[in-house]
DNA sequence: ATTTCCATGTAATGAGTTACATGATTGC
DNA sequence: GCAATCATGTAACTCATTACATGGAAAT
């Protein structure tokens, strides 16, 4: 019971094209970064052992661009298959673990002002996922309308959509909660 | 640059009042399940780890209950300030994994009917959790009113709350999408 | 009798990041 | 000349879960 999904999002992505380990990582990057990520330390250990399974296989080789020779690999039936059979079996829940909530949860033994700090740190990185969102939301609709897959793919952009929609909210909330929080402990000082 | 919090969260509970092992991972998975998680085969080894640094201290050994000594830990001094720097650094993004989105990213390869499945699993999920809160909720203003760490309990809690909302919300949009990608498509095989 | 809960701990395994090794090309 | 980008791959390390070992007491 593998419980990593490296070699399922590998399976998926080449569904659109042969791509090398590089390419495959650049494509994570920029399309999925929302709610997925791989590194190489994963990815090229992961192309060896499809490739052993016959799931993928050699596209080609060539040297364009870089220094070093650029490997692409193609689905084969047998990779699609396994592909197909994940996508039936039910998602696993993710392990939840979220240190700024961790921190705002002991905060009564942190100054004010450094949980401000975090929450607007916090605001700052949705503001950019929302901002990142609409030029996704843009590229899809522009380049990739007629897409079979572009009706998956705004689906879950719009779970970020909605889900930073909400948590801008909490932040304001918690941002006059912690300044009342902060004037309240200064009224008992004084 | 230990990116593990587990030590963190370990102080944080300390300064309620010592604590087992065994009570710290009961006490996490109905306290903060909501975002956080620890296992025994993580508390016991960092315990371990905290007392040889002098962060924590054995308050008492008993045997209450149980067939095997409960061995309960105190924080020191110096744990507390441990905690308190920490407390001062700013919080880890976490990192994204979120399978059903990636199973619906490449929905197109499954069949209509069991993404429509891994969605209705998903809220239920999300419903059983508002439940939850609804709960912890009472709880905390019934029994905890007048602690003062109260107010930042309800922070974290409330982040969970609205981002329930936002995710039910998506849930029935979702849902709604599904089934239209679904009839689209048996229209055209017909 | 058997399951459940209390309780501590280790070992095996898996998952994942980061740093390193290597090296060519392109743009500043 | 130097940094960035392209490109593959390995090794070391960290982090975390799960299963196992051990065993008493209480409830069914």
């Amino acid at each position: 019971m593998s419980s990593s999904r490296t070699i399922q999002a590998i399976l998926g992505f080449l569904t659109w094209h042969p791509m090398s380990g590089y390419e495959l990582r650049r494509t994570i990057g920029e399309s999925v970064a929302n709610f997925w990520s791989e590194s190489f330390g994963q990815i090229y250990p992961a192309l060896r052992k499809l490739a052993d399974e016959g799931r993928i296989e050699v596209d080609e080789i060539d040297r364009e661009g870089g220094g070093r020779d650029r490997i692409r690999y193609r689905l084969t039936g047998a990779g699609h298959e396994v592909l197909r059979r994940w996508l039936t079996e039910p998602a696993q829940p993710p392990r939840p673990r979220n240190e700024l909530l961790l921190k705002l949860f002991f905060g009564r033994h942190a100054d004010a002002g450094v949980l401000e700090e975090h929450v607007l740190a916090f605001r700052r990185r949705i503001e950019t996922d929302r901002a990142r969102y609409a030029e996704v939301r843009q590229r899809i609709e522009r380049d990739h309308g007629d897409s079979p897959d572009a009706d998956y793919w705004l689906l879950t952009l719009r779970y970020g959509e909605l889900e930073r929609e909400s948590l801008l909210g909490w932040s304001e909330e918690a941002l006059v909660r912690l300044r009342e929080l902060a004037s309240g402990a200064a009224k008992e000082e004084s």
